[in-house]
DNA sequence: TATCCAAATTGGATCGTTCAAGACGGCGAG
DNA sequence: CTCGCCGTCTTGAACGATCCAATTTGGATA
């Protein structure tokens, strides 16, 4: 059994003090170039690590990262979480942090799960994935000032925090317009009922690229909760009601139900989702596709701007890209 | 700016030595009733909370149990993972342990990964998803004595650590069984190739069920590489070949390409997946179904024991469901 | 050669907790 | 009455790193 290594060993069999050591570590540039090697030498000879426990005590900072993994809701776009938090593990890694794992059923017990990950483990900081209009979580974070950013932009007040988003309009409007050269003129879009921040930004890609290209968008829209059923029902509406030749869908769960509802239509109706989720890859679905490792790492940047350095970070807007398959 | 609050400060507000609160938190029964009440009273007062660092510095163990998420690789499968680690993170919650997450691409770079996550944040336990004949990283880990537990049997020898699994020659047995119940007779199998202990299992259940009812499962089985596509030329080959009228999958992602090739066929042939990923309830199909709630609930409880206790902990094998639906 | 300044290095104190050892009062046994 | 023991509580030291102030070293200058 070897025996624990720590920065006074290291300091032994470099001839140096701990200090110099610990200089080595934080502050090469003050430590001459000879003794610097020697040091390193001996680091590496010895294998040391720093204990981390040891470093926060005295520093105060743990270089572990929150993040929230949620009870899989709907599923479907559960992936997207799960793609995420992988780029967030892969790039906090770079950058010297750990994601640390959270759970909680509410928002006020996740308000108290932040009380306590500062409380005991000194979190330096949170990622959250997912805001709302009015969200008690970013508020109880900005007020007692723990640096944290969030997957999803603030939709109350877009300087509140710092963010990242994937510009959801931009992946509608991409869709619309793809559609629009496939020549395309009644395209429909079925989303969510307004008021979600999300929602609405995606309706509105759609919208906004019909309007422009001088087709009136009235009638083409309906709106439910996310399901695979409902998007079937709705689709079954539109076809009667208004005869489109494509959707576009907010959700790749929507976009499902509505492929069902015209599984056997000749000629074929044009259908694109949105998330990109496995779902649509195995099935062949065109789909507006996040850049999630992207997002991700934009996410570890911000934080390590406003831990390490002393900057205000800009919140970063990602262009998402359509992934084209047999549906569209 | 409410000062820090320490156990001094908590020693101090009740009248008592800052060890007396230690006991009050680590060992109740050894400090007086009164004395015990009036330790707690000061902590709820105060809204202490014991800082891990300092907590770990002193006994060297950190409460972290690290679990590695995954590169997504087929993506289908990917959300397995993620309803695990979520019930992983639940459950250690409640133990008092929080999960760190670690990424690596191979073998030898996470067994690095081990090595740095125990040097620096002397990480208390691991939780490896999926295991592989003659794994490295289970060695690594056993020789240095570093507690685990794999969800996933080894392989090679059944005793060789604690593990949690699910029987999945039992989920194709029942899943065979129920298509026997329905009157198929030609029940064919899409796997994997022979060798991977997870494929050969979940054939065994079904050749085996097949056999003892009598029908001879010669001839009725493919293998080959985990994708859609694959299932889907496996499938037609099967049709071609054999004219089965049902199939069992080793996956959904093979299920979900069979699909594909019996679309249109009449009278149906019946599709039964394994996993029950969020795309088979999507889109109607029949799928075995892990507990994997209860899954990470186990390993949690075996950590806890080699842990806490000093019980040697007895592998658990958990029994899958059937998610019967409309393709079954 | 003596002096001075900056760069390089050192030793002690400290973070918040638990461990190890000891102090104190009361009580029963010898 | 004294001793030892038990239950209860307290004090000092230690974990391994960094911060701070003090000290040494080396080189340039007078």
């Amino acid at each position: 059994m070897p025996e624990k290594v720590t920065i006074a060993t290291v300091a032994r069999h470099a001839r140096v003090s701990r200090q110099t050591v610990s200089n080595v570590l934080n502050s090469p540039h003050i430590v001459r170039q000879e003794t610097r090697q020697r040091v390193e030498d001996a680091i590496t000879a010895l294998g040391y690590r720093a204990n981390q426990a040891a470093r926060q005590m005295r520093t105060g900072r743990s270089r572990l990262i929150a993040a929230r993994i949620e009870p899989t809701r709907d599923g479907i776009n559960g992936s997207v979480l799960d793609r995420f938090l992988h780029g967030l593990t892969e790039t906090a890694d770079a950058a010297g942090y750990r994601v640390l794992l959270y759970t909680a059923p509410d928002d006020e017990r996740e308000i108290a799960t932040y009380d306590d990950l500062l409380g005991t483990y000194e979190l330096d900081a949170f990622v959250l994935v997912g805001t709302k209009y009015g969200d008690p979580r970013t508020a109880w974070l900005a007020e007692r000032e723990v640096p944290f950013v969030t997957f999803g932009r603030p939709w109350d007040a877009l300087d509140a925090h710092p963010w990242v988003d994937v510009d959801g309009a931009a992946g509608t409007a991409a869709a619309t317009r793809h559609l629009l050269d496939a020549g395309h003129r009644r395209i429909a879009f079925i989303g969510w009922p307004a008021g979600s921040g999300v929602g609405d930004d995606r309706r509105a890609g759609w919208h906004d690229t019909l309007h422009a290209a001088g087709v009136d968008p009235a009638g083409l829209h309906r709106e439910t909760e996310d399901s695979v059923s409902e998007g079937e029902r709705l689709m079954r509406d539109l076809l009667a009601a208004e005869a489109p030749t494509a959707v576009v869908c907010a959700s790749d769960s929507l976009a499902l139900g509505a492929l069902q509802a015209i599984r056997d239509l000749d000629p074929p109706v044009s259908v694109i989702g949105f998330d990109d989720t496995p779902v649509a890859a195995a099935i062949g679905l065109a789909s507006v596709s996040q850049p999630l490792g992207e997002a991700a790492a934009r996410c570890v940047d911000l934080l390590t701007g406003v831990l390490d350095g002393n900057q205000t970070p800009t919140p970063v807007l990602l262009a998402p890209s359509l992934a084209l398959r047999h549906t569209a």
